[in-house]
DNA sequence: TTACCTGCAAAGGGTTTGCACTTTG
DNA sequence: CAAAGTGCAAACCCTTTGCAGGTAA
């Protein structure tokens, strides 16, 4: 997603195009891990030391709304972000040593279209979250 | 869960059953719905008006230990508790009504199984949460 | 120019904890 | 009786919000 294709997302829902608002969608895309919003801002202030950890929230919720980001709880107490690739996946935590493992699972996409064909459900999104011990951790 | 066993399961642990815990479990145990701590205080109130919000936490937390409940993000900013039934299952939230459908899908463990063994997991919780809007809210 | 956005600091709300007292085994 | 559990209130911590000043379009 590149400067102007942030802000032509933003401005068709009458939102603006701040150099916050890209800062955050820059560390968001640049980081590999699940950032939390406190490290999100701390990634942020090493580019903008006058960033605010409201604005990161403030603009988290803007991405999101548009779909650009994802949240999700990862048996922690607190959010994690990540910002939307291709492909939907899922995710699997180390319970002893933080670790995340990402993986794609398409039955997880079948079984939903089954479940939101049978109930009439229209479905916006879908968290599988597993946890546990890490090869390492066992 | 009859009395005893619950008295067994907790001095097995090295733990005591107290009043306060027999009644958490039985309201649990009695209610269908995914209680929130505080509905579930509200309602243990009914039955012992001295029993604490802190007192449902930390009996929460240990029935949690013991495998006996589970929490839930169903999308809120808080946890939902349910008592262990038999089966693996799941949940829907509706956005707009707030309603949660639970919904089995045997394929979800199929296929956590097989995570497990390529990266040798050893899985202590599986959460698969949807969320959208349901058939009346569409 | 004028909405919209930001930083700051304070408020909010769910959850946890320290402590003195009570209760279980 | 000793160890574990409880109630109360305060502390915690993540997140949200009110407001005055700043900024994109």
């Amino acid at each position: 997603m590149t400067h102007e294709e942030l802000g032509n997302s933003l401005r068709s829902s009458g939102l603006r195009l701040t150099r916050q608002r890209q800062l955050i969608m820059e560390v968001l895309q640049d980081s590999q891990e699940h950032l939390d919003a406190d490290m999100l801002h701390t990634k942020a202030k090493a580019r903008d030391p006058n960033i605010s950890l409201a604005t990161v929230y403030r603009t988290l919720a803007v991405l999101k709304e548009m779909g650009l980001v994802e949240e999700h709880s990862l048996g922690e107490d607190h959010a994690h972000f990540e910002a939307v690739q291709g492909e939907p996946h899922y995710h699997f935590t180390c319970l002893a040593c933080g670790q995340v493992i990402e993986f794609d699972a398409p039955q997880v996409m079948e079984l939903v279209d089954k479940l939101s064909r049978r109930e009439k459900l229209e479905i916006t999104d879908v968290h599988l979250f597993i946890s546990g011990y890490c090869a390492q951790c066992c």
